[in-house]
RNA sequence: GGCCCGUUGGUGAAGUGGUUAAACACACAUGCCUUUCACGCAUGCAUACAUGGGUUCAAAUCCCGUACGGGUCACCA
């Protein structure tokens, strides 16, 4: 069993690339078998710089183990599409040599022409193969003068070719709609298709799994395998990852992007759990699991036919879920990397403190700035909702006043602050929202928050009692 | 346009002929708990099997048509 990713070296990945990856990479790792990295760059022009370390980052984050790949080549290597060029052309050269391929002159001009007169006959183009009826002469002629030539493959013309899929299942493509495909392009570069079918069989890779969007055309790759009379790889066509509005992702919808999600604060560890499950569901529809039960558990079978919407809050939960597993002591290390320390004259103990009263409330790393955000301003206002609440009872003042005595002189700790609380609940015999309301809006001007007596302990003593008049 | 594929509640989905008067999770709502909010727990919600026909004692599940959605038809990958 080995399994391949190859994408091209853009320096982004979107969700949906990332979530075939994870199919590949848990089908390889269930049979214990390979898991390899291959960089398609046969276009140029997209190349971009530092684009494989970051692939090779982007899956190390994920925890996935690249077997083989263009920095930890195995024996199959070069793992770059452009550094086998030499291979692509002795192949296609061999398919011409057996008669199977041709070299064909036509100008992008003349095809454009071709093209134009097929539109207007409102038929489908499809390359006529008039270069397969070249004298051998002409053809030396043409190679010897250099005109610029590409390689196609001879297609029959008649019957139909069958596409076995393990989710489609069988799918007939009628043979008279493939024209013969191009296998080298006149610069010398293989077409994706035709360097995908010859690193697939030399890499020995024996299950693709690949876009939907691929589905059709498998039935070239069928017929190059059966040219060169190789062994067929088991397809797997995945349906696509569509954006939160239900149309397909872009780069322009940058919440699509992992990098964009680690940044925020996302752990790849809950973008991987949520991803798997999109398009994919275990038998016993376990929802929280981690990648070594998503590779023990992963069955190629239960893929699903139709495509599925990206949600966003319900990544935010499976986050939220890893968040509450960390331990301590990892949490505040990590929840660190995105908390923007506005103060540096705040204690690491009292920064501590507050980051890790929010850990179960946390969605994603960066959140933390918006949640703490009030123990950093000095700003004090009651707004009308709060000075609504404050008025509704008549017992309400007398909460702060007591609670206003209570704190007066004690030493500052939570505990003697949950005491002082206590203490107000006994002496007016208030409870429940009467008791912690009033007291939370005048020493934190807020509604909501954490535990009242670690806010009113990291709001700090000199600023609560000012608050409180004091 | 030709060809290919898909269609279970707002979202992810389970279920592939018979206790499923369709699970579970997210979202949403309500309640409970913690003497507040949140966290957690519980309950509920949503008038979900695109639609029409057929096969069958029985269909979300099988077959055909229709609609809608997507994909694909390059010297792009």
């Amino acid at each position: 069993m080995r399994t391949r990713f190859a994408p091209s070296p853009t320096g982004y990945m979107h969700i949906g690339n990332l979530r075939t990856a994870i199919f590949e990479y848990a089908l390889a790792k269930k049979y214990n078998g390979d898991f390899i990295l291959r960089i398609e760059d046969t276009d140029q022009n997209r190349k971009v710089e530092g684009a494989i370390d970051f692939i090779y980052k982007t899956l190390e984050l994920c925890g996935f183990q690249i077997d083989e790949g263009p920095i930890n080549p195995g024996k199959f290597g070069p793992y770059i599409q452009s550094e086998r060029l030499d291979l692509y052309k002795k192949y296609a050269l061999d398919l011409v040599e057996k008669g199977k391929a041709y070299y064909c002159f036509c100008t992008e001009e003349e095809l454009e022409e071709m093209r134009e007169k097929a539109a207007l006959r409102k038929k489908v183009f499809v390359y006529d193969g008039r270069c397969s009826k070249l004298p051998k002469d002409k053809i030396e002629e043409n190679l010897k003068n250099g005109v610029p030539y590409v390689i196609r493959q001879k297609m029959p013309k008649t019957g139909y070719t069958i596409v076995n899929d393990v989710i489609y299942g069988e799918i007939k493509i009628d043979n008279s709609i493939l024209d013969d495909q191009i296998l080298l392009k006149s610069d010398g570069f293989p077409t994706y298709n035709f360097a995908n079918v010859i690193d697939d069989h030399l890499m020995n890779i024996t299950h693709v799994i690949r876009g939907k969007e691929y589905l059709d055309q498998t039935a070239k790759y069928n017929l190059l395998y059966e040219a060169f009379e190789w062994e067929k790889p088991t397809y797997i066509h995945v349906a696509m990852v569509l954006g939160e509005d239900g149309t397909k992702l872009s780069k322009r919808n940058g919440d699509a992007s992992f990098m964009d999600l680690y940044e925020e604060g996302f752990l790849p560890e809950a973008i991987v759990n949520y991803l798997s499950l999109l398009g994919w569901s275990p038998v016993d529809n376990k929802e929280v699991f981690s990648l070594e039960e998503l590779t023990h558990n992963f069955d190629e079978k239960r893929i699903s036919k139709s495509s599925s919407q990206y949600d966003f809050k319900k990544l935010e939960w499976f986050n939220h879920q890893y968040i509450k597993m960390m331990d301590d002591e990892k949490y505040l290390e990590w929840v660190k990397k995105y908390f923007v320390n506005k103060d540096s004259n705040k204690e690491e103990e009292w920064v501590n403190h507050l980051l890790l009263i929010y850990k179960n409330n946390l969605n994603y790393g960066k959140e933390i700035n918006e949640l703490v955000k009030d123990f950093y301003s000095d700003e004090f206002t009651i707004n009308a909702e709060c000075q609504e609440f404050l008025n509704s009872d008549e017992i309400i003042p007398q909460v702060i006043k007591a609670f206003t005595e209570e704190i007066k002189n004690i030493s500052w700790t939570v505990e003697n602050i949950n005491e002082a609380i206590n203490n107000v609940k006994e002496k007016l015999n208030v409870k429940g929202k009467l008791l912690y309301m009033p007291i939370r809006i005048a020493t934190s001007g807020i509604m909501h928050g954490p535990e009242l007596a670690d806010t009113i302990y990291l709001i700090g003593r000199d600023k609560v009692k000012t608050r409180l008049g004091l």
